[in-house]
DNA sequence: CTGCATGCAAAATATTTGCAACAGC
DNA sequence: GCTGTTGCAAATATTTTGCATGCAG
């Protein structure tokens, strides 16, 4: 289904479907979220060919697309997945580096409360909480 | 009060106070936050001399010393504040790109969620929402 | 004096861009 | 064949590191 898609969107905008972008994208759906040098890693095991230069030009187009989004997680890399997967809050630990990820659910109040009282729409899938994950908080501190 | 903590907290671990180091940390604290660059530009206003390096170095060191933090902001660009201000939740508009704080009292809810259900210890200061600002919102969509 | 701190330059990383060769349609 | 895409290399931007000089204590 995301080939299909992919094929439509560019298209639709007189892009040009290729091996490259397929593979990028498939990369981007199956490693959940990654940086753009994961996605090359990930890509050259299927085709070594492939440059990284490619990957985030193509990452730059998918997003302009709308078939991914990235987010800003730890340490300022930024991360891609794909919007077709259910939209997530990443909740990223900064003693063991862990990402995990819980419903945007959490976040209803907190999004009702800026939009009536600032005017913010908060984009739920862009967001990362920071912080100590259970097994980080009852190791240390 | 930032001049006497900083040569207090410097000599409890054998560090030495210098000129650079109070520039570094005033900086800091006048322009809210900023990025390395930025924090740089305003000490070499007063400063010619200081080099880029010393600034990131200087950084560092004060975030160890726990007099300054940094948040991950828009575009991977890692943000310093001082610890001494208000904590506050940075929201970060994806169109213009301003950053805008707001009380951490709005993610009172959140937390509280988020520690029951997941044992996650959400670090307020370090929380960045990204979405559209009211002004963006508005105008364009 | 003694050793930590700084400045300078160069290295290591990460990301972007110019251009010629190549491939989708 | 026409035009968008890719690969390569070089340019940029950002952050880190090595080393000799300088200054705080």
């Amino acid at each position: 289904m995301s080939d299909a898609s992919l094929a439509e969107v560019l298209r639709a905008k007189g892009l040009r479907l290729t091996a490259q972008r397929q593979l990028v994208l498939d990369a981007v759906h199956q490693l959940g979220h990654a940086t753009p040098d994961q996605v090359h890693a990930k890509v050259s095991q299927v085709a070594a060919g492939v440059n990284i230069t490619t990957v985030y030009r193509t990452l730059e187009l998918l997003e302009e697309l709308g078939l991914v989004t990235h987010a800003h997680l730890s340490h300022g890399a930024p991360t891609y997945h794909a919007v077709s997967e259910d939209q997530h809050v990443h909740l990223v630990c900064k003693a063991c580096g862990g990402v995990a990820e819980v419903s945007p659910s959490v976040l209803d109040g907190l999004v009702g409360a800026l939009e009536s009282s600032r005017g913010f729409l908060v984009d739920v899938g862009h967001v990362a909480l920071f912080g100590l994950c259970a097994a980080c908080a009852g190791a240390t501190q």
